[in-house]
Order: structure tokens, then sequence, then C-alpha cells
DNA sequence: GCACTGTATCGCCATATAGCGATTTAGCAA
DNA sequence: TTGCTAAATCGCTATATGGCGATACAGTGC
């Protein structure tokens, strides 16, 4: 894959609000997939593939214990990158 | 429009590989429409609605100089999430 | 007025994907 | 084995969007 499209697959994983939802919900700890269906109000099948797509991207990673899926933040850069936009759209507002 | 939607919106301004191109050349200084048409390679169509988008999304500017139309990054943010990103993939690739 | 040029926009098609319910799969326990 | 639970996957629909050619619009010069 050219460096371009790969650049552009994660910033596309960070592209959906549901993602930045779960992603925000895992920087506060590791959660099981039920935990993150629970807390973000969404089904249990768009979480699931929400889930599968940020692991794929890199951005988490799972393990399972016994019946449940535990998922973590795997890559550094996610809070980074939210931090750096969340800063700047505070910027943008107050001008 | 709620926070995450407007974060969610402006990483999606970078997810596709044209854009990242097209900003990737404004980055060594403004140009016309024009001159991102025959540098990205794309079409004159497309290249003025990823165009459009970007300047939606608040990432460049655009002013009309007579006939053309010529184009500059507007927002700071834009070098620096490549950077983060460019720089993570790299740590990835050596790994 | 007319013609020419640079952009923007339109109409279309193909693809991608978010969300949903239903189903399947995997692991645990009786 | 059977049942139960957590999660993944399937099938589907609706929507969004990238790329294309064609067209419309706007600014310049004749």
């Amino acid at each position: 894959m050219l460096a371009l499209e790969l650049i552009a697959s994660r910033f596309r994983a960070l592209s959906e609000p549901m993602r930045l939802r779960l992603l925000n919900l895992l920087m506060q700890g590791e959660q099981t997939v039920g935990g993150l269906v629970e807390a973000s109000g969404s089904g249990q099948a768009n979480v699931s593939k929400h889930l599968a797509l940020l692991r794929d991207a890199g951005m988490i990673g799972m393990r399972k214990e016994g019946l449940t899926t535990v998922c973590y933040i795997a890559d550094p850069i996610v809070g980074e990158l939210c931090d750096l936009m969340c800063s700047r759209l505070r910027v943008e507002m107050e001008s």
C-alpha cells in the first residue's frame, strides 16, 4: 500500500463519531466489548465492527479473557491526535 | 454539530489519499487550482471538489485572482497531524 | 456583443460503510 | 451432552462519496 493510502486509512479510522467515542471510553481504561456496547449506546454488531476496524488500524488491542474480549488503546498516537484536534478546535471557537 | 462529529469531520477531510496529496503540494507553497490539477494528475472536477471539502473543513484557504483561484494552507494543524502520523508509521515499520 | 479560459457544479455510476436484526461461533457451566 | 452468554459475522438497506464527462458560470480581452 502506498504511504498516502496508509496515512489516509489511519485518519479514516478516526473519522467516525462512534469510533471516537469508543476510543474516548478506552482512554479511561480498558473495557470489555459488552461494556463498550452499554457505554456507547450503540448496537452490539456495530460496536463489534467498529472495534475490529480500530484493531485493524492498529489503534486498539484486544485480548480474549474467557467469554469476554477486553479492549485497550494500543497506539499512543490516538490521544495525541485527538488532543491536537480538540485544542485546535477550541482556538477556532474562541476566535 | 456535536463536538465528536466536528472532530470526526476534520479527520475525514484527511482520510483520502488525493486530499493528502493536495495538502502535501500546498505545504510547498500556495498554488492555483489548475496547478494542483496538473501536479496531482487527477481530473479538474475531482480536484475542485476535494479543494472545496478541504476549504469547508477549514484546512485551506482560497482567494480569487482574476480568472484563477489560489489555494494555501490555512490551518497549521495540517502539518502537525501529518507529521505525527508519518513519524508514528515509521516507528511501526521499523519494529 | 463575442470568444476564450479557469473553476465550479451537475448528473451519473460504482463502491464503501454505518446501522439494524438475525444468525453463528466460542467459551463456560451444569 | 445441553444450555447459557459474549462476541463475531451475515444479509440487508440507506446513505455518502470518489471519479468521470458534460455543462454552467465567471473573469478577461477582443
